[in-house]
DNA sequence: TTAACAAATGTAAGCGCTTTCATAATAGCT
DNA sequence: AGCTATTATGAAAGCGCTTACATTTGTTAA
């Protein structure tokens, strides 16, 4: 493949001049633009980003730390993401960190070794001291789904508060009041304002809030499946079921179904991440969507204008709305057959 | 970030020494290399990759191409590459074809200019002959789940054959008679590969094909709906219905209950790939796997073998096997009822 | 001890670009 | 025309490595 020094000599022009008509910063006559064009044409030539890289000091790459990479919540962002930076030239190069502290800064160190000129970063258990370490030692990323105020401007989060409210309000709207939670692990920052959202919502309606009817779940089917259980044990059993995230709720449709619940007649269920499979399950799920997409573009953008200087034209917005994706497992609540 | 010379210089070495150790290709006195190692230990160096590629004329890039980032189907295959070549210290530059034959060559480019070593192809779109001329250019490729005989060694391919005789065999193992067939688009060989297995099956077994019985539908869940709608319309109804996917399985199921049929006692549904919301259906739904991921790592493989000359200890299978994963979907047929 | 050879290490030329600085060409003004 | 202020272009160094080749050191056998 040809090199910049055979577009420069059959342009007759010396290669400084061809990096520039590459490159577009300093300005060259039209004339000879047009030469060099010619000639790049001609010889099919693609400027090697490789030694680009090596010249400029700049890699192009960006990386990227989910936690899972299969799976449906992270693809859709990973799709997003890397459509955003390859319409820019950039490279994203793609880990996953397990949700392992230890993992997560391996595969933060192999990212920088990689020489990328950003990162961006889905963690799950690394503390918030790390990365305020890793922004003092210059380098540049972006953190999704997790709210660090020395670092505001460079995180992207969606309102976990108000989609737990906006989940809880939805079922109160619908006319019930016996509104069981199953909650993710309270150690983790977005499962506590979930759960926060969901007691505002039931002040606002006037309805006491009971710890009794809130279940601490793991983030996974099965804990859908144990938090119905303990639900439907207590003295005054729910009209609804308001969870975390979607796979609790799927356990919880699993556990309702095998005890003979009618869904949505006597039981309610509504989830959190309008993941794809919500639309599968039988009654499809409401669900409160998580615009995780929107959020990983918008890191995208961000690093575009902050590391690499190209304007976008987008605002950088750092906090994300939800709303109610309403389909048939939320409807009125039947109060014949209370207990 | 600590460069080589300053290694060299701290270790009391020139830098090829340096070099050297770090290949581990050439050998280096015993005691030299430890020098070179304290030396490399205590500035934390790390190679810097894009130099070492612009040096040595190997990007250790390998360019992935699938039809769609998100979505279930390949972002496992994804997932198990990238584990797979990253272990192996290459890097992924993933991109998407969208079905598109435009696109998909506009991708390859991409990545051929990305100066890839190596690529692996999930194509939709593209000609055979596009490919064999590529493998002309010694552009150094593997092809996933199409089956090229020019260049047999590079395709990675599932038995779609066998897939669909398993699907329909598990339906006449049951006791089915009357079996339906959805299939899909007749221009895309797994299709037609699939359909073909079903025949066998049905001929296997004795029972009469009958073209009325097979509704040729686009892979989509809509075309799942209609391809019900169709088949309810004949005049034997049928008692089992396979499909040539997932996605089609799904829209046979959404229109089966919105026309009051119990699933699976009136009718059982088969699918095909095995996907991550197969599970969530109601009934969950009995599928064909897909060893996608399995094709993924094992194009891996042979890209680190053939291309890297890295002996992985794997031997290198083309063709993979399927198999039947059984859930609710699939049970006896009820033969009351008949029209 | 020394010639002859093998093993270890060093030297230096790239890889294909970017970018600073110097120079040449052009334009603008009196 | 003659001078300066711009602007366009070229020359050359360097980014951090790999690697062919040259040199040095070590080893063995006569």
């Amino acid at each position: 493949m040809a090199n910049i020094y055979q577009v420069a000599e059959r342009a007759g022009v010396s290669l400084a001049t061809v990096s520039r008509v590459i490159n577009g910063k300093s300005k060259v006559a039209q004339r000879t633009k047009d030469r060099v064009e010619i000639a790049m044409q001609e010889l099919g030539y693609r400027p090697n980003s490789i030694a680009q890289s090596l010249a400029s000091a700049t890699s192009n790459r960006v990386g990227i730390l989910v936690s899972v990479l299969d799976g449906p919540f992270f693809s859709n962002m990973l799709a997003s993401i890397e459509t955003t930076l390859r319409d820019a030239g950039k490279h994203v190069i793609i880990t996953a960190g397990h949700s392992d502290e230890a993992k997560e800064k391996e595969a933060i160190e192999f990212l920088i070794s990689c020489r990328c000129d950003a990162l961006i970063l889905c963690i799950d258990s690394i503390s918030d001291d790390y990365l305020i370490e890793l922004s003092d030692r210059n380098v540049q990323f972006a953190v999704i789904n997790h709210q660090i105020p020395q670092i505001a401007e460079r995180c992207f989060i969606v309102d976990n508060e108000q989609g737990g409210y906006l989940a809880t309000k939805s079922a109160i709207d619908k006319g019930h009041k016996q509104i069981g939670y199953i909650s993710g692990p309270s150690y983790k920052e977005d499962a506590r304002l979930r759960l926060r959202g969901h007691q505002r919502a039931l002040e606002e309606a006037g309805i006491e809030f009971d710890a009794d009817y809130v279940y601490c779940g793991d983030y996974h089917d099965s804990s859908g499946e144990a938090g119905f259980d303990y639900l439907q044990s207590l003295d005054k059993s729910c009209t609804a079921i308001v969870c975390g995230n979607d796979d609790m709720a799927t356990g919880v449709i699993f556990a309702a179904r095998r005890a003979g619940v009618n869904m949505p007649q006597q039981l309610s269920v509504i989830g959190f991440d309008d993941l794809i499979f919500a639309r599968y399950t039988y009654p499809s799920l409401t669900s409160v969507e998580n615009p995780i997409s929107d959020m990983g573009t918008m890191a995208a953008f961000w690093i575009l204008q902050t590391v690499y200087k190209q304007s976008t034209g987008n605002k950088i917005e750092n906090l994300f709305k939800t709303r109610v994706v309403v389909r048939d497992s939320l409807s009125e609540p039947i109060f014949i057959n209370d207990k």
